[in-house]
DNA sequence: TTTTCTTAGTGTAATATTTACACTAAGAAA
DNA sequence: TTTCTTAGTGTAAATATTACACTAAGAAAA
């Protein structure tokens, strides 16, 4: 037994860590954070914000807390993604680790580097560099349940600005499933929904026509994410 | 530092485990297998077969260990389905638990009861008892995941016989969507995927007309769990 | 052997949804 | 005022969904 190692088990056990996987979107793709590492195993690979998780904390309370010590980001939505076990995913010892994905606005929040990483910054999805760990594994499972959400639940109040234009809310749908949608299909069935309110406000400042703005009716959004719709182009 | 406690970390560690939600279906209601506590704490309560991850393990690998020691399972279906992490879910200490559901055919096998449980039994989903820890819980949310399942992948390979008829196969379908389906629209659209191959053969020895046997067309079957189909009636 | 009971199996018309597709409108910049 | 660019709109054809009721087959009962 190693001096100064306080807690003490009758059997072992594996240490219990958070990922998170942070989307966003930029108008154009799907982005996700990565941050560079400081320290060996991997030093300066990239890979995902996480750590450990505390006593006093639940995986999904880490996970927010990790959201803001690393990347800054508070009252962002998360949901749980999937938990990863194999033995070996880290080299220096078992380290079970929850990992949660995140929706963010990607323009609203500056991302700033955490304490112990390099960097910290926005990479595009069809566009990752090497990843530390099993974390390439962890994104590709992340956009697959994103996809799936999509086609299920209503998605985009986390990641667009308040009032958006329904160009915009297609780009999303478009870089999320990764596949052209037709516009008027689009508009004539996400307006079907009853999800969106059409506000008295155009695009200003673009040198073509200006695009409605709309907003998420708050209470449809909520309905249709619990019970569930249909989704499909 | 007790004595006898061999394993020290610098930072406390939460246990952790693996519980399990074995999904069965007797031709009229889905059945979940529980097991009757034999120890404090909840002793005699009825539970979730479940234990503890060993360190040479990955969590599925320790589910499908526990399915084996409890209740008898070899070679069934698992998928994971939710971390509980809450701190006071267990009251001697703190246990993270990775929950799997499994999906198995109750009619072929036998459940056995484990060492350190007294009994192992199928409830009935609607007739559950009083349950252990949180697993109330995650039977709930196991049953909405399965739910979901079934809207867009094919279930049923898992659950029924190689050889089954149409009104089996339909009522699998409402019990596990707690819903009725019309005979001729349900016939209709699962017959239209192409996932079923016409046997044959029909039902004998029963006081009716003889339902034709089906069977799975594994290829197809496989191919709509991977790329997914919208099923909804 | 006939009748009864029970569940399997079948088709259609009305309605709703999905799909494919091309032009005009608005705004800034050249 | 012309050009460039993206927003916004409608329809017809094809497909999918829904609601719904009778005949067929088999064993058991009379």
């Amino acid at each position: 037994m190693k001096k100064g190692k306080k807690y003490s088990y009758l059997y072992e056990r594996p240490a219990l860590a958070a990922d998170t996987v942070i989307f966003g979107f930029d108008g154009e793709t799907l982005k996700v954070v990565l941050t560079q590492r400081k320290k060996d195993p991997f030093k300066s690979r990239w890979a995902l914000p996480g750590g450990f998780v505390f006593m006093d904390e639940t995986t999904e309370q880490a996970a927010k807390r990790l959201l803001l010590e690393k990347a800054g980001l508070k009252n962002v939505f998360i949901e749980q993604l999937y938990t990863f076990s194999d033995m070996d995913r880290d080299p220096r010892e078992r380290i079970v680790s929850v990992a949660y994905y995140a929706l963010v606005n990607a323009r609203q929040y500056e991302i700033s580097a955490g304490r112990d990483t390099l960097k910290t910054e926005w990479f595009s999805l069809q566009d990752m560099p090497k990843l530390a760990f099993d974390h390439s594994k962890i994104i590709k499972l992340a956009a697959e349940r994103l996809k799936g959400k999509v086609s299920y639940q209503p998605v985009g109040f986390e990641l667009l600005n308040e009032k958006f234009t329904l160009p915009q809310l297609q780009a999303l749908y478009e870089a999320i499933l990764e596949t052209p949608i037709d516009k008027r299909n689009f508009r004539k069935k996400i307006l079907s929904t009853g999800l969106l309110l059409a506000l008295d406000e155009k695009e200003k400042n673009v040198a073509h026509k200006a695009a409605q703005y709309y907003s998420f009716d708050k209470k449809m959004y909520k309905e249709l994410g619990k019970k569930g719709f249909h989704f499909e182009l």
